[in-house]
DNA sequence: AAAAATCACGAAAACCTTTTCTTAAATTAA
DNA sequence: TTAATTTAAGAAAAGGTTTTCGTGATTTTT
């Protein structure tokens, strides 16, 4: 709701409002002095250009969507943030959409962005996403759009994702290493596929070595906490509790330590664990926890990067970008092997 | 960019467009059956209406803008998510702005605002700001503007805080009470409200308890993590050692624990420390991290309301709301009391 | 049956910028 | 000195929606 308009601007200057426009789009229609005396009259009468107006006519938002299941979560925040640094850089806004995991969000979500309130869209798909129908659709309307994270396998589009096949596949052999037998896997979501890589990862390293892909041992959680508290207490309680946990995402992770806490179970004397995250306080936990730690804020500034170029050259769909970044395994207390007992 | 306006509808339909406009917003000007047939016609024709325009003509964009100082920041993130949650509810769109504890990026993002590119503001001050001239003219310009937490003191305007001054007492006396004789205090930045709010509970506390108020024990922290790093091991390592900390922010109580762990100096046993905190692992950490847990998620709800009242009424003004909520003190172990020697 | 009211819709202005197209004046070229 | 070009600015259309006002046709009232 700023007061002033061009309309007051130019009768204040006795110019034109197409002058003043131009004057303040530097246009080389307009001579230099006068230029100078609309700026500072702009400065002095407070002007700011109406955003929808100019959007309208120009077609073009200078704004940006995010789509994420969440925030409050350390991947997320970060991700964000990089996102947040580029879009600065650019002078582009940031719309933020939460899906909560819920497909139904998503789609409704993605209806809206359809209205062209944003010039390009950054998505991290939700735990339940199986449908890519709204994506394509997205997609076909022309606007950019650009996953990290959590991508949909079905569609060609621009990614940034990380080396999940790799790292879960890591992490499970340093488990091996470390003297576990019968390692478990806490799985997000059998429709994601950074959360089926890194499953995919943990069960070659299984092979690898000899051991047993059990379909016990693999434990599809959900989005209820409550719930996944119940399957990991009943996966550590079981007759043949696993002496290893490799958990595909934080939240997990830390129900494992409750649960442990609440059982009484040693970490990592009984149980060891090591899981993705971005926990700052990884290694203040009791005991430190073992992570993959992911680049979010990396991430998140390739991602926001690929979509920029996407924006401003048209050029876009001739070649498809996937970028790969690089997690990094940090081995503490929860996974270290324990020399008791002589062999 | 969504192919299908209105024109092109009403072209489909046989009708005008202001028929086929006034349909859509179920005016009582248009008869039921046009009004099926223009709705059914819309989504086949997968019509999204073109917000600028919109927003152009109603003078009203359905967003909100949300400034806080950073987002990878367990309070602000939980604030956000309750945010969203009520602008979700209102059909409202949410821009987010970061400052990250900078005055400059949070006046030029005020001045961004102030082009009427939301309909309110929602608002949590960075460190730095002390002049409040920017926030004074964004409130003038007619935008509602609420703010939450880091609000500021010299001017008159809704807010949702907690209640910071008997919080910070609370801790200060617990840690009396647990035997603490020389108690530190981590300060945020001597420009908020809220941080000084809890260092006058700090204070308050130490004096009804006939303990000093020390120069020396009171810790002006900043914005650079390695300085703040530098402090608190000075702090530590002075001649003469606190035997408690009461920290105003969660960041520089995760640094005491990491100057701790790199000292040797054990937590409880030699060092207590109570912090603000809204880290979902202060009962895992080693040792469980006593804190002040401020109901981040309500805060951004009750904010959220509180605009949305603003901006649904136009009778804001008369009555300025101040919202202040309760924080939670959970004991753990970081400030538990030693009954090693009795007295 | 005439007057009044209601109904259902259309025309057009308004919101504010941007941009294309004109145009008058000034400058350069012939 | 006239013709051609450049310069600096204005008029007006366009962008898509909403809303006010107007208008025939139908229904209700007296």
């Amino acid at each position: 709701m700023s007061n002033t308009n061009l309309k007051q601007l130019a009768a204040a200057l006795g110019l034109s409002i197409s002058s003043v426009s131009k004057a303040l789009r530097d246009s080389y229609e307009i001579s230099a002095e006068t230029k100078k005396r609309v700026v500072e009259m702009a400065n002095r009468m407070n002007y700011q250009p109406n955003p929808f107006a100019s959007s309208l006519r120009r077609k073009k938002s200078a704004t940006i969507g995010v789509v994420i299941p969440e925030i409050a979560n350390n991947f997320f925040a970060l991700a964000i943030d990089g996102i947040q640094m580029v879009a600065e850089q650019k002078g582009f806004h940031v719309l933020t959409y939460l899906t909560h995991e819920n497909n139904t969000n998503e789609v409704s979500t993605v209806r809206h962005l359809l209205g062209g309130r944003v010039d390009g869209v950054l998505m991290s798909l939700c735990r339940d996403t199986q449908s890519v129908d709204h994506l394509t659709s997205l997609q076909e309307s022309g606007i950019p759009l650009v996953f990290f994270d959590r991508v949909p396998e079905q569609m060609s589009c621009p990614t940034v994702t990380t080396d999940d096949y790799e790292s879960g596949f890591r992490a499970t052999e340093h488990l091996i290493q470390s003297g576990c037998k019968r390692i478990a896997c806490l799985s997000l979501s059998h429709y994601l596929s950074i959360s089926n890589k890194r499953m995919n990862g943990y069960m070659d390293a299984l092979k690898k070595h000899g051991l047993l892909v059990e379909n016990g041992l693999i434990v599809q959680c959900t989005n209820d906490n409550e719930y996944n508290l119940s399957l990991i207490k009943a996966l550590l309680k079981g007759r043949k509790r696993p002496d290893g946990i490799f958990s595909t995402v934080e939240k997990l992770a830390i129900s494992v330590y409750y649960v442990t806490q609440e059982m009484g179970l040693q970490i990592p004397k009984q149980l060891k664990i090591i899981s993705f995250s971005n926990l700052r306080t990884a290694s203040l936990l009791n005991p430190s926890l073992s992570t993959i730690t992911q680049p979010a804020f990396e991430i998140g500034v390739e991602a926001a990067g690929l979509l920029f170029r996407m924006i401003e050259k048209k050029t876009f769909g001739n070649r498809i970008d996937k970028l790969e970044l690089k997690s990094t395994l940090i081995e503490r207390k929860s996974s270290e092997r324990i020399l008791i007992n002589k062999k």
